[in-house]
Order: C-alpha cells, then sequence, then structure tokens
DNA sequence: ATGCCTCGACTATCGAGA
C-alpha cells in the first residue's frame, strides 16, 4: 500500500440496496472513484455470500455484518482494518445496521438507521431509541480526541432545503421534528457535517424514490451524511455527492456521499 | 392517501423500503 505520499484520504457512504443485485455498479463506481474507505448499507445478504473476491480484486479489504434478505452493511477499505465492533453499544441488537473500525487513526463508524415509518408506531419508537444509543456512542468516541467519522444511510432530512419539498413529506419519519432534533443532538456534541461544510448550495440530493421518475424530475433527499468529530474536521479537505451512480443501469435509489480528509503523514509536520 | 419501483424470499405473491 503506498502509505507514504498520499495527500488525502476518499471516505464514501453509499446506500447499495443489495450488494449482489448491484456489485457490477459498485465495481464501476470503486474504478472510477478511486475511494479508499467505503461505507456500504442496506447490502441485505449472509456473511458469507458477500462478493468479497470481486471487490479484493480491486484491492479492497471487506468486513461484512450481514443478515438474510434485510438491513446488513460493510466497510470496504485499501489501508487495512483494526478494532472491528459490529454492534452499537448499549442495547440489544434486532438487526444489522452497524459496524465500527479504525482505519490508519480514524475511526469509522458505518450506520444503518432505522427508517421509522409509519411515524407513531413501534418501528418510530425503534429509530429515536436507535438515535438515543447512536447518541451515546458518538459522545464516547470523543473522549480520546481520536478522529471519527460517523457515515451512512442516517434516514434523516435535517432541513427543509434538503428535499424536493417538505410539504410532501409532512409526518414522514424522515422529516419529523423530533427526529430532526435527536438528529442535531448528535451534531451539538460536536459533529460537522461534511457535506454541508463544504457544499452551501440548498437542494443537493442523495436519495431518488424509484417510483414517479424521482430521479429524472430531481425530487430527491438528502439523507446520507458523513458526520466528523472535530479532530477529523480539522482535516477536511472536500466533500460531495457522486449523483453518477444514480443515473446508471440498475441503479441504488441512493448515490454515494463522500469527503477527503488530510492524510495522517500531513498532520506529523510540526511547525 | 401512502407504494407510481425494486429487492429478496419464494416460486405467487408479499413485506419492506423512505
Amino acid at each position: 500500500m503506498p502509505k507514504c505520499g498520499l495527500k488525502f484520504v476518499k471516505f464514501a457512504t453509499w446506500n447499495v440496496n443489495s450488494i449482489r443485485a448491484r456489485i457490477s455498479n459498485v465495481l464501476s463506481w470503486l474504478r472510477a472513484a478511486n475511494p479508499n474507505v467505503v461505507m456500504l448499507q442496506e447490502i441485505k445478504v449472509v456473511d458469507e455470500c458477500f462478493p468479497r473476491l470481486k471487490i479484493q480484486e480491486l484491492g479492497y479489504q471487506c468486513i461484512v455484518h450481514g443478515q438474510k434478505g434485510y438491513n446488513g452493511v460493510a466497510i470496504l477499505s485499501n489501508r487495512g482494518f483494526g478494532d472491528v465492533l459490529p454492534y452499537l453499544p448499549g442495547g440489544k441488537e434486532e438487526d444489522a445496521r452497524y459496524l465500527e473500525a479504525t482505519i490508519d487513526d480514524v475511526r469509522v463508524v458505518n450506520i444503518y438507521l432505522p427508517n421509522g415509518n409509519p411515524a407513531n408506531s413501534e418501528k418510530y419508537i425503534y429509530k429515536l431509541s436507535w438515535m438515543k444509543r447512536l447518541k451515546m456512542r458518538a459522545k464516547e468516541l470523543l473522549i480520546d480526541e481520536m478522529p471519527v467519522i460517523l457515515g451512512g444511510d442516517y434516514n434523516v432530512i435535517p432541513t427543509d432545503d434538503d428535499v424536493y419539498d417538505h410539504n410532501e413529506l409532512q409526518g414522514n419519519a424522515v422529516i419529523k421534528p423530533e427526529i430532526r432534533a435527536a438528529f442535531r443532538e448528535i451534531l451539538w456534541l460536536g459533529y460537522t457535517d461534511a457535506f454541508r461544510a463544504k457544499n452551501p448550495t440548498k437542494h443537493r440530493y442523495s436519495y431518488w424514490d424509484y417510483s414517479g421518475r424521482a430521479w429524472q424530475n430531481n425530487r430527491g433527499f438528502l439523507i446520507d451524511h458523513l458526520l466528523l468529530s472535530p479532530q477529523a474536521a480539522d482535516r477536511l479537505e472536500d466533500a460531495g455527492i457522486d449523483t453518477n451512480p444514480r443515473g446508471q443501469k440498475k441503479a441504488s435509489d441512493h448515490t454515494p456521499v463522500w469527503c477527503t480528509l488530510a492524510d495522517r503523514s500531513m498532520t506529523k509536520i510540526m511547525p
């Protein structure tokens, strides 16, 4: 691995909506975008059936926390892994929605936050309690002042500027004030939304429904986020949304959100 | 109003997604 001479490390999050249905899309995007670390959600497959070999051929190692049929998360890295934690602490694990590992000196947290619809159901209660647990973990991760990147499909539209028409989604669990407040509670711990820090333009989306020609009409939401701890935010170089995969054949309904952080070697330079 | 598509589990429909 060429660790010397690499100025920036590129991180991305992508809900692929089945890794088996999406493998060719994922491989071509890895070749085109050349990320170093990728957080995948909704792989919808057990660990044993994750297509590791095809991904390894492109130089990535994989860690997988899968589940049959639904959910499931994985992290790809061309810089190795350490200290893998496959469960969100602080409660009973009901689905495969969480995977944490150290890559270089960065703690990478991959989440697939419960959708929570319909609101005022058990699923909604589950979403709220999951967010409370995530906040506790996010706070805990700040203690040792290591760079942390908390990425994934949050199923939260942070503001009315992050959706094509907030009125159409009134009452939806991705937009409810209580859910937005729970998301902000994590931000207020000291996390920075990487995309928002670098892109003031409103109405930029990471998800477009399959139905109703939502992609063609740009009726989308921004629900995939990369949150950076202060030590990670110090190293933020750029961030964006790569909309190309959403326009491909057999696309996922989500598209990758990415950011680049200064490599560890750059921060070692003393004045 | 939720399902205008898509997926996986199954083999004919159906739950889930957001």
